[in-house]
DNA sequence: TGGTATAATGTGACCGGTAACAGGAACGGT
DNA sequence: ACCGTTCCTGTTACCGGTCACATTATACCA
């Protein structure tokens, strides 16, 4: 079975008496057709199971339909997520994705990524790795080179290259300012690993907040983690032991502020009384945490969405030759859900829209 | 720039001086090719920035060196990592993948997903969608008549079919056992939801291993979650409430063992020693749960890497149209990973592995 | 009756590569 | 001088669709 070829559309055509051309006809819908011709094809292609070729297609249209994306570390929350609204949003607007991961956010050679999608000609490009060190060094050289459309997400915005991001620094001054509103004063900080470009504008968020509100430079204390619960861990401890006047902390995301709540818990302080909480991310079963976390939510699904969107309307753009097309880069604000590790019982003033169990818990179905 | 058109092979072998069959010939490194032309023609292609066309190259060649993906749930833990293997594995073995993701689970028209990879004429299909309800009944009908081969992850095991899946039934032994080792005698049980296959199967171990140690069946006490937390909750709760005597409980999977860490410290109950807790999944971030849990680990990691291994090996068997090509199936086993929340103090006869922080928590970099 | 518009269909080129084969030059052996 | 090799290169068909254009039949109108 597998041996035999393809049907064609001209084994299609010689089946129903008439040339391939009117095949392709009754396939694209297009007019000048006789009724029951159009028909009797249908069955044809029906019974012989047809498939049109993508490939030929592709061939003398000159596009593919296609959309290539390079993303990495897909086997963390972050990434997945994104990449749940991209494959949404593209099928939905009718193109297929050709996936590439690459094994290291640091990569130096790009080259052969890029190359093997363009040489399957995707219409467009999603770059979804993270920017950490200079992982973007390349952009300067290579992107005007780019035959096809380019979109880049969470990446600090620069002028004239198409970027779709959360706004990370808004998110470190939201869960700083949230806890400064509930009455902490010595707000330290757990960072992520500071080449990445989110942790520093998270921390830049939180730093500006503080300064902002007066408090002196010199009480600014904060350790670096690397994104993991152990890296958390050794963190806390020591911002614990180097600042004992901490009454609360705002950690980088909700992974590490998983281990801070176990600190707290063994070191048998209470939260949010002795210690106030707040992570970053939202996800789903921070909920769960004990106490629950407040945390700084970033909607990546619709992040997804939103490049693949932009994406398009460039392809589209370039299509049509308008040569006038402008890039916009897109900010997407992130969200504060205040939950007990941070409301502290002695300030129950209920200003905070407290989300108990979270926002519709979207685990699983 | 964007306007004219892609240099092609023609192009190339125009600005030589020679014909496009002498490029096509040092571009796929055959002999026959002075070598000084050789370099010639390097030279030029670099210089013109030459991307051979994959389309043009699959359309003659009849194959396209890509692989489809039917996924769902990608934004959860399980899916994304299997990904994550199949990714790399079929990177280096020389394939791209195209990645379709289905909205639902239960999805009853999967037609549309298997023609758009049929139409890109992929070499391969890899089915990467957990076996829910009877969300497998089109096999039957439809596997023979695949032009392609094909590869199913996580389903129960029929004859003739292709499957790469965990067992998840020697997974529900493992922890159960593990549990009466360590001389607990009232076992419950939180299971994911029952319409799906692994939710069965880790049950189903669970309740053979028990009734195989005699316990009597009206000792078997069970609720059903859906894999979240807030269901692990609800099951927890009720749990408690109509099985006083229980001082274990094996949960489906971590995430609803998170709920039930919480709801034991809530209630006041000291884990492990009133009750211990196992979970299923191996998240890294389990080892900083308190107490750490003790869960069976899955290599999903692996079991994408290995469905790539043998749908390529089936690939080029087709080819090599050798007929007599076995499919089989293939079982990965799970492991066990005992902590804290299980090993009670009274009985630390230190037989079990403590594995502490975990595999090397492979958090993030 | 002839002319023209319109509907239905067919013909051949083309997209950008690869495969099969043809052809020419240089060289060695007889 | 002739033939067979070997090395290098070119010619042409082909993959499976779509596009532009040609062709035929029928209908309508003057």
């Amino acid at each position: 079975m597998r041996v035999s070829k393809r049907v064609t559309i001209r084994d299609v055509a010689a089946a129903a008496g008439v040339s391939h051309q009117t095949v392709s006809r009754v396939l694209n819908d297009k007019p000048d057709v006789a009724e029951d011709t159009r028909d009797r094809i249908w069955h044809i292609i029906e019974e012989l199971n047809y498939q049109p070729s993508a490939i030929a297609r592709s061939l003398i249209r000159q596009h593919s339909l296609t959309l290539g994306i390079i993303a990495s570390g897909l086997r963390y929350v972050g990434p997945s997520r994104n990449l749940n609204g991209i494959t949404k949003q593209a099928e939905d607007l009718g193109y297929t994705l050709l996936l590439k991961e690459m094994p290291d956010f640091l990569a130096d050679d790009i080259q052969p990524f890029l190359n093997s999608l363009l040489e399957r000609r995707v219409d467009g490009i999603i770059w979804a790795v993270p920017e950490v060190g200079d992982n973007r060094v390349w952009l300067d050289k290579q992107l005007d080179k780019l035959p096809v459309p380019i979109i880049f997400l969470t990446m600090e915005v620069r002028p004239g290259v198409p970027i779709v991001t959360v706004d990370n620094y808004a998110g470190g001054c939201m869960a700083t300012e949230h806890l400064l509103e509930q009455g902490y004063r010595h707000i330290g900080h757990i960072t992520g690993p500071l080449d990445w470009w989110e942790a520093r504008q998270r921390k830049a968020g939180w730093r500006d907040t503080l300064l902002a509100a007066s408090v002196p430079e010199a009480d600014l204390h904060f350790e670096e983690g690397d994104w993991s619960s152990t890296s958390g861990e050794r963190a806390i401890g020591r911002l614990l032991d180097t600042y004992p006047e901490m009454d609360a902390v705002f950690v980088g995301n909700d992974q590490m502020a998983l281990s801070v709540l176990q600190m707290a818990c063994r070191r048998d302080l209470e939260v949010p009384r002795d210690l106030a909480v707040v992570g970053f991310d939202g996800l789903p079963e921070t909920a769960h945490y004990w106490p629950p976390l407040t945390t700084v939510y970033q909607d990546l699904r619709s992040l997804g969405c939103t490049a693949v969107q932009e994406l398009v309307r460039a392809i589209e753009a370039s299509r049509d030759n308008q040569t006038a097309f402008e890039y916009k880069s897109i900010l997407l604000r992130p969200k504060l859900i205040a939950r007990e590790s941070s409301v502290a019982p002695r300030n129950s003033s209920g200003v905070f829209h407290l989300a108990g169990a979270g926002l519709r818990p979207a685990d699983v179905r």
